[in-house]
DNA sequence: GAAAGTGGTCTTTTT
DNA sequence: GACCACTTTC
């Protein structure tokens, strides 16, 4: 941490082995070790690579002390295997200890706990502060349109939100908004929420997503020398996926490489997919007008992709207009046709997926690991985890409701939380509503209490607290039910805390579900109810992990964690066999052998939203291309592309429309399956009569269309699938014209009889 | 104050 | 079809 530890490295090991196998681009990444540095980079071109061999580079060959170096990633994951990489670089061992290595929101709450005396003093933050995640920051808008009186059918909190979020991306606080932003009546009502927002947000001693990134910046305002020491400090700044930075990043980032000016940045602008959250794709365009001395490095070589889904991405992308010219390229053999399959529903296209996948393992070519199914939106995920259920297909989910995102999990944290924090009226809340404790204490006594707390001065949770030490001069107005549940919960509250920083997490863990009579509200008789208790359970081994940990740093660290691990985070490398499900968003960064992308339609990629938006933003579209690229690039040896005729929207099913994306394919790569005729469940048209009938417009352009397969002929003792039902088994066949009725005994539905034309069966090996 | 019922609204993506 | 805010009923 001492900026003038400039100690030499340990590290004597010859430094030459570090350019071995790497190409002269990727070396020349590596070796240009002074000034600003931009590596744009294609996908599978290696980019993670030159990377870390740069960092053992810089640290073997150039001397440089690893506590010297700040390396910024957009995952935590991607920091962990970094870290590991260079540390097989360099020799292992602790080689890499020292490396600042992390997510802008990991490197902001370090730039802060490692300050408290000038974040206390100049920004108003105690050290105890919490960070506010989502839901929180979901639950501070309610609350402040609730204080403004605004009604939040007519201002959508997430809205809101939303608009908050860009404000502060953007450096703006609500002073500015209102002085400067504020041009509709709509402006207004942001500015109002936005300010009462912030205001709840300081009360609570929390910050939120956007104030990790806003906070060191507004430190190193109040206190120039500190910047000063860090830019000193930081020899070489690497920042990674350098298109998904914002405003505030970018500066954030200049900033400390002012000094030295040894920014490496590497980027690819074709996969930025993250400017709905302020993401600013010139940061990485316009590089070398901010650093005019930069070298620029392009990385064109795919080493991940077979050539066929190489040159399906790139033709894919450039259909882009605003993008730079560029082309990826190749030397990997051909593969195999990349395929396009049409299917009748979401179900169906499930179950698409379902039987495809068992062919892929049975082949013995491939594993669950090695597959991923990607979408658009989480709701996909259902559909296809369902069928992955019912044909035992072991799977796991990245993205969707996070572990700590569990309400009954929530429930728990929410105790840990106010403990650590007491002015964290978002988890007081939640402890009211949710806990057996907090039952009998309402509105009224709840309001009461805050009031009494705001006129001592006082966090609200510290009047449940005096409550039960000093009891009757506390909120006088407070009267009997609500007095007493009241003074129960402070007396739990009070206990717990004399334990705080001296027992180990597990212990608050018992006794918070003990004494908050949490864990006797899950009843034993109810399956989802023991599957709720087990998810609190899982809760306690995790904190377990923190038991070797000091106690008296225990529940911060803990609570921190939590708030910053996304889904990827946890994402194992070893899956043990099971296909991966992933929104398009989250698999940035990865690769997979077999690639299933669901979903390819109008309304869903690009979705809806886009489409809506076209004509008055037409980059929207283009980001939704830049998404369909990612997830193509993804794959290194197998792509399948699924689109569905007619899909559920709002509970029921509305025809939907191939994806104008689908016409920029290239034929000659491709092997296209249009639907079977299936009379049971398509509203929607096929293909062919969609093309015949609409207008003009890209998205009509038909794709090749293969004429759909004989329909197959059952026998009894058969093994079938059935979109609905799963899996069954032929009992009986009886000939009907040109159909065929059958009996099947599905394993979780009985007995059904149905006719083959129209059952939507797919024999099973 | 709590539980059960009703009607209206939504679904983009995440550190 | 799921979820939430709001109501009715006890």
């Amino acid at each position: 941490m001492d900026p003038t530890n400039l100690r030499k490295p340990m590290l004597q090991l010859p430094a030459s082995h570090l350019l071995d196998g790497l190409n002269p681009e990727q070396s020349r990444a590596v070796t240009t070790i002074s000034g600003p540095v931009l590596v744009v980079a294609g996908p599978g071109s290696g980019k993670t690579r030159v990377l870390a061999h740069r960092v053992a580079y810089l640290m073997a060959h150039e001397q440089v002390p690893p506590d010297r170096i700040l390396a910024v990633t957009f995952t935590n994951k991607a920091a962990r295997e970094m870290r590991d990489r260079i540390e097989r670089l360099t020799g292992g061992g602790e080689s890499a200890r020292g490396l600042v290595m992390g997510t802008f929101h990991a490197l902001g709450v370090r730039f802060l706990r490692q300050n408290p005396g000038v974040v206390a003093d100049r920004l108003g933050i105690l050290p105890n502060f919490l960070i506010y995640d989502d839901a929180d920051q979901l639950d501070l808008v309610k609350r402040s349109l609730i204080e403004e009186s605004l009604d939040q059918k007519q201002y959508a909190p997430r809205r809101m939100l939303s608009r908050i979020s860009n404000q502060k991306a953007q450096l703006i606080s609500p002073d500015e908004f209102a002085q400067e932003h504020v041009k509709t009546f709509d402006d207004e009502i942001v500015r109002r929420v936005y300010a009462t927002y912030q205001r709840l947000l300081r009360k609570a001693n929390a910050v939120d997503f956007d104030d990790l990134l806003a906070l060191p910046l507004a430190l190193f305002d109040a206190a120039p020398r500190l910047l000063e020491h860090y830019q000193e400090r930081f020899l070489h700044v690497l920042v990674d996926e350098y298109q998904d930075t914002n405003r505030v990043q970018y500066i954030l980032v200049s900033a400390l490489s002012g000094k030295h000016r040894n920014l490496f940045v590497v980027g690819d602008p074709d996969q930025s997919i993250y400017a709905w959250r302020q993401a600013d794709i010139r940061n990485i365009l316009e590089f070398q007008q901010d650093f005019p001395e930069a070298t620029v490095i392009n990385l064109e070589t795919n080493y991940r992709s077979t050539a066929r889904i190489v040159d399906t991405a790139d033709r894919v992308i450039r259909e882009n207009r605003q993008r730079l010219e560029r082309s990826l390229r190749t030397d990997n053999p051909e593969g195999e046709f990349v395929v396009l399959r049409e299917l009748s529903d979401g179900h169906h296209e499930a179950q698409f997926i379902v039987a495809e996948i068992r062919r892929l393992v049975q082949s013995d070519k491939v594993t669950g690991d090695d597959i991923a199914v990607m979408y658009r939106t989480i709701a996909q995920s259902r559909l296809i985890e369902e069928a992955f259920r019912q044909s035992n297909i072991p799977y796991r989910i990245v993205g969707g409701v996070r572990f700590y995102d569990r309400k009954e999990v929530k429930d728990v944290l929410a105790v840990l939380r106010l403990l650590y924090n007491p002015a964290d009226e978002v988890s007081l809340q939640r402890i009211v509503d949710n806990l057996p404790l907090g039952r009998g204490i309402g509105p009224k006594a709840l309001e009461a209490l805050r009031y009494w707390a705001t006129l001592e001065r006082l966090p609200v949770s510290e009047a449940f607290v005096a409550l039960s030490t000093t009891g009757a001069q506390v909120a006088p107005e407070l009267g009997g039910a609500g007095r007493a549940a009241s003074t129960r919960l402070g007396a739990v509250l009070a206990s717990l805390r004399g334990r705080v920083g001296s027992v180990a997490l597990t212990g608050l863990f018992d006794q918070i579900v003990s004494e908050t009579g949490y864990k006797a509200t899950f009843a034993q008789d109810s399956e989802e109810e023991m599957q709720r208790w087990a998810n609190v359970l899982e809760l306690r081994s995790d904190l377990a992990k923190y038991d070797e940990v000091d106690p008296a740093q225990a529940l911060p660290q803990y609570l921190e964690q939590v708030a910053l691990v996304s889904d990827v985070d946890t994402m194992e490398d070893d899956s043990r066999g099971r296909v991966t499900l992933i929104t398009l968003h989250s698999a940035k960064g990865l690769e997979f052998p077999v690639v299933f992308i669901a979903g390819v339609e109008e309304g869903l990629l690009p979705i809806s939203r886009a489409i809506e938006a076209e004509w008055q933003n037409p980059a929207a579209i283009e980001e939704e291309r830049r998404l369909f690229y990612v997830g193509i690039t993804r794959a290194k040896h197998l792509l399948f592309l699924t689109y569905a005729g007619s899909r559920m929207l709002y509970g029921g099913y509305m025809p939907s429309a191939a994806s104008r994306f689908l016409a920029s394919l290239p034929q000659q790569h491709l092997r296209t399956v249009a639907a079977r005729p299936t009379l049971a469940r398509s509203p929607g048209r096929s293909l062919t009569e969609r093309a015949r009938n609409t207008s003009s417009s890209e998205s009509s352009r038909p794709v090749v269309v293969v004429p759909a397969p004989p329909r197959k002929t059952f026998a009894a003792g058969d093994h079938v699938f059935h979109p609905r039902f799963g899996e069954g088994t032929v009992t009986e066949t009886a000939d009907r014209h040109d159909d065929q009725e059958l009996a099947i005994d599905f394993a979780r539905h009985g007995v059904k009889r149905l006719l083959a034309s129209l059952a939507n069966l797919d024999p099973l090996e």
